[in-house]
DNA sequence: TCTATAATTGACTAATTAGTCAATTTTTTT
DNA sequence: AAAAAAATTGACTAATTAGTCAATTATAGA
């Protein structure tokens, strides 16, 4: 118990320093060296966890991809009517971005670096299942225009990601609702019939 | 002119190489000395060209923007109706997009880097001007919907470029001018009035 | 041609890098 | 409490890094 507790602390202690440095200095731009300073260990502990260092660049994007995954989906019962679930998987996924901001950049970041394999890619799609679904939903009872899924997908994550960049530029907090509303306007006049 | 021939082939021996490098493989995972080489010159002659590594960085990215800008603009005449031109700039963002692979990649790369500054970034926002005034234009005369330029900007160029990463990703060419046009009626639709 | 200026070279350096490993400490099991 | 197993340490290494500089080569004008 109190063994497991302790190898997640480190574990934990790593990932949340990489994740700080990453965002700060780069992939490439941060060492080995500094990420266990940063976290409080010896070099070798980090090697304990993390065989590579890509490893640890591998294992934080699966690991943070899931949060912001669980995040986008809280909230969104079956209940409610087509638009205010999609409404709902907007807003969530924005501010998730501006709540957890280094997140959110080290996904920008890892997603356009060259070591992001088409296999992560895909794995990590699989995660979005849901919004794919919900995509296809629209489009079977006529609300959503058949364009094809991984158009109308890719276009509504990008744009979230738009907004939330305009959010974090802007440091206006009081836009926010507003931006996230406009966005949305733009996106469900863009996919839906009406 | 014979000595100015060869400056400007140097230095663009050396940023080409920077270029295909630096998408290869990172900025950080690139080294000087790998692009002098692929470039075909001293160690020595990089530095004399850019003062530094994170020089060479920014001055490839001032000179790829502005290539992409000019792309962006080409056969927009003030003859053309407000969604011509709109269809016009969209298309030919994607276009070069998926032209010019390296760079395209070598920008999302470098926007997302820690590197980039807010001065940098401002600056190349100067380079949208003219779809900025397309933006207000559209605007003025009640074509397009009333949100911010930004928002409607920031949209707009996110919205091209999930349509470029979607169309280098699928590789089958023939989707191509389906998935701009498909593209173009999510950003018409989301974006104007009717 | 001769001279001055500018461009080019590559061996060099001091600092930093990812990753190792034998020794030590902590935890678990008996 | 003793033994076994697992976690942690940090000094260490071989390789690589960005950037320098004195020597060399190419170019220009007279």
């Amino acid at each position: 118990m109190k063994y497991e507790k302790q190898v997640k602390d480190k574990r934990t202690a790593i990932m949340e320093a990489a994740l700080k440095l990453f965002t700060e200095r780069g992939f490439h731009g941060t060492s080995t060296a500094q990420i266990s300073k940063e976290a409080g260990v010896a070099t070798g502990t980090l090697f304990n966890y993390f065989p590579t260092k890509e490893d640890l660049i591998n294992s934080l994007y699966f690991e943070v991809k899931g949060r912001l995954s669980r995040s986008m989906g809280t909230g969104i019962g079956i209940e409610s009517i087509f638009q205010e679930r999609l409404r709902r998987l907007w807003s969530n996924s924005i501010n998730w971005g501006v709540d957890n901001q280094e997140e959110f950049l080290f996904v920008g970041q890892f997603c356009s670096s060259p070591y992001i394999t088409k296999y992560t890619r895909k794995e990590v799609m699989k995660e979005y299942i849901f919004l794919h679904n919900l995509v296809n939903e629209g489009i079977k009872t006529g609300e959503s225009k058949d364009f094809s899924p991984e158009l109308t997908i890719a276009m509504f994550y990008q744009g979230s990601r738009a907004v939330v960049s305009l959010i974090l530029d802007s440091n206006v907090a009081l836009d926010k609702d507003r931006l996230i509303e406009k966005g949305f306007q733009i996106i469900w006049n863009g996919l839906t019939n009406k």
